[in-house]
Order: structure tokens, then sequence, then C-alpha cells
DNA sequence: GCGTTCAGATTACATCTGTAGTCATAGCAT
DNA sequence: ATGCTATGACTACAGATGTAATCTGAACGC
């Protein structure tokens, strides 16, 4: 039977890299997923190898941002770190960084870039218009 | 004389980190600046070493992000990325990574963690009423 | 039962980052 | 001229990250 690692003591939620966040797209998509799941979600994607995704799993799951269920030998994965908590937690961090936490600028920036499309508008409109109910 | 390094090839711009982009601030506020200038501004914020500025900047000058000029025996610092093309490409890539390029979510998000004021509210308004002129 | 195989665990290793310390040298002060 | 000093260059080193290869042991097939 696969042992669940006895660390992973219950720390704050470490950051999360990059890569480490590929691997974690497809457990939101649906979960629990196994290793070779999500390798086939994104080993063709990113050219990685099986052994990739099993190291950044155990990365992860030292870092308490997933579970892991004993399934027979081998382990289901299942998110801890929530998508939405994530993405918040990052967006929140660049506007702080790169903006002084002023949210207005970071907008600005993209519509400069052209990053903007006709949809995004028509939903931030409605999403402006609710917040300022 | 102060020789400027023989490398720094013209390589595409390369992603600057989080301590190179507080080396950055002040170059932004106001340049050339020495690296001594630099630290002052940073130093105690950040509780770095004279030394520590001075690593940063010559990664940066490798990194194509800064340029030097003599000045007697010491250099010169002027940015040669500008704050918004990094601040713009960080943007970018956060909204491509974390919402499929797309803007709406990200702005969602922020709202969802309470990272809007109201100034924020009224600058997006605006801006959002001139995008659709 | 017993070997094969497939999982996770462990180890590897280069690069990047954060954070300095030390070295070498060009100028300045005397 | 000459030693002191300020400055960039070089070196250091631990931890994070990207990217695997290898080890070890349990489970399934026969």
């Amino acid at each position: 039977m696969p042992v669940a690692s006895d660390e992973a003591r219950d720390n704050g939620p470490d950051r999360i890299s990059e890569a480490e966040y590929a691997v974690m797209e497809p457990l939101w998509e649906r979960s629990p997923l196994t290793a070779l799941e999500i390798c086939e979600e994104v080993c063709s994607r990113r050219d990685w190898s099986l052994a990739t995704v099993k190291t950044l799993l155990s990365r992860l799951v030292a870092k308490n941002a997933v579970a892991t269920e004993p399934d027979g030998r081998r382990f289901l994965y299942t998110p801890l770190l929530e998508k939405d908590e994530y993405t918040g937690s990052e967006s929140r961090r660049l506007v702080d960084r790169l903006f002084g936490g002023r949210a207005a600028p970071l907008f600005t920036q993209l519509a400069e870039a052209e990053a903007l499309s006709d949809d995004d508008l028509s939903e931030m409109e409605a999403l402006l218009k609710e917040l300022r109910k």
C-alpha cells in the first residue's frame, strides 16, 4: 500500500510554481485523477515525461496543495488548493506588486496592450453595474 | 575605467525577477542613477546590502534591461526596459496563464477578493466608457 | 508461489534567484 | 609617488524550479 507521507504538516499554503500550476489544471477540471491521467492531459502539451508529473505531484503534496487517497497500488490526487483561491491570490499579488494595489491601472495597461476583447468589455460593464448596485 | 561586460549579446529581453524588479523601480522614477543611489532607495526597505544591489544590477545588465554609462570610476545606470513594457507583459502573462487570455474573469476575481476600491470602480467606468467610443 | 511490472519514493542535476563576501583596480588625497 | 578607498567584477552558496532517471516494493498474471 502506498504510504501517505507523514510530513506535510499543516503549514500555511506555499506558493506553487508555474510547472506545478500546469499539473493543477486538470485536477481543477475533474478530480480525483491518477498521475497517469494527469500526464495524459499535460505531458504532450508541455512535452513532459510521466516522471516529471510525478515529481511535481509530490511537491504539490508537500506544499499541501493536493491530497492523496490510496486506490489499490496507486494514488488518486485531489486538489486542496481551490482554483479561485490560487488565481485570486496571484492576481492580487500582481496588482500589489506592479500597480501599488490599484486595479484600475492594470486594466489601463491591458487596454493599451489591446488585450481587452469586446466580450471582455461587455462582461466588465455588466459586472461593474452589478457592483454599483 | 570600469569595463563594460563584453557579454550582454543582444538576446531578446529576458524575464526579470522580483528582486530585480525592485531595483528597476527607482530607475523608472529617475535615471540615470548610481548603484549607491539605488541602494539608498531600496536597501533599507528590503533590508539589503549594497552588494546585493550591485549583483542585481549586473544581472539586469546581462539581461539587457538596463544600460551602463561610465562616469569616472563608476557607472550610471539607465533602464532599457520601460516600465510599461514590463507591467504590460507581466499583466498579459497573468491573464493568459490564469484566465485563458480573457480579462473579464480577472476582473471578477479581483471583485470577489474585494480588491477593488471605489476609486478603482470609478476609474474603470471611465476607462470602459472611453474604450467604447 | 513467483516473477514481472507499474506506482510512488528517492536521488540527480543544471539553472535561476536571493543574498552576500571577496578581489582587483582606478582615482583621490597628501 | 603612494597608500587609501570606493566601485565594479568575480566568487559563493543555499533554496527553488524544471526536468528527469533510478530504486523499491506491492499487486496481478499464471
